[in-house]
DNA sequence: CCAATACGCAACCATCGGTTGCGCGAGACG
DNA sequence: CGTCTCGCGCAACCGATGGTTGCGTATTGG
């Protein structure tokens, strides 16, 4: 049911920092390692690998501009990650509810049966 | 907007093994460390150890019977889990909608002024 | 009562997220 | 134009985590 390519996104997004950076991205629009290091709680390089790990799932691309280099989100691969969320969402979601329906179902059965 | 809690559970349902895990306990009922190592990639001492971060974050809990411990899906609390899940992929889904929002109006004003 | 089983604990190893330190290339400015 | 500064990447190092194997122990079943 999941496949490599969703553990890869799963693990890139399953990161509180990661997280963050992706939320300032939306929010900010582009940004460098050094204005993103000022928002968050670690230093330049942590936020410097994490985009690595970002670029190489392809959430995130960039391009160098002078001395500094710019990030950005990838819209649709961040859509895809989006949608692959709400599926596994989804999924647990359905079978929490048909274990709730089951459940229901047999208090129904023993309170007919009444003691014991 | 992420509080600690949040980040527990994340990082709980982020690793795949642990997904699975979740997968199979809402599949099959209740399952012990052994009976689920047969259905995954990892030991039964692996398995331990992902049973042990899912019950510190409460996404499930254990009883002993006999020489067999028994781990369950608490469904309160993985309820919660996909709220956590949808909530965050709402948030993002949001800013790309208004992204993309911004970006046809940009569009728009670029071809009204059409060619620079 | 003894053998098999299911488990937990401990030791060990690789990978990951974090830090500090260093070197280098590109802009800024006297 | 020279130099000084800034932004970045690379490397070394450290603690935590996920994986393994090996061992001790308790429960159960013949």
């Amino acid at each position: 049911m999941t496949t490599a390519v969703d553990d890869a996104l799963w693990s890139a997004i399953g990161d509180p920092i990661r997280r963050s950076m992706i939320d300032l991205l939306l929010a900010g629009g582009p940004g460098t390692p050094t204005s993103l290091s000022e928002r968050l709680p670690v230093t330049r390089q942590a936020v410097s690998k994490h985009l690595a790990v970002l670029d190489r799932v392809g959430l995130i691309h960039s391009a160098p501009a002078g001395r500094e280099r710019h990030y950005q989100v990838d819209e649709a691969q961040l859509a895809r990650a989006v949608a692959q969320l709400t599926a596994v969402g989804a999924t647990w979601d359905a079978r929490l509810r048909r274990i709730k329906r089951i459940a229901e179902t047999i208090e129904r059965h023993r309170t007919d049966n009444q003691g014991d």
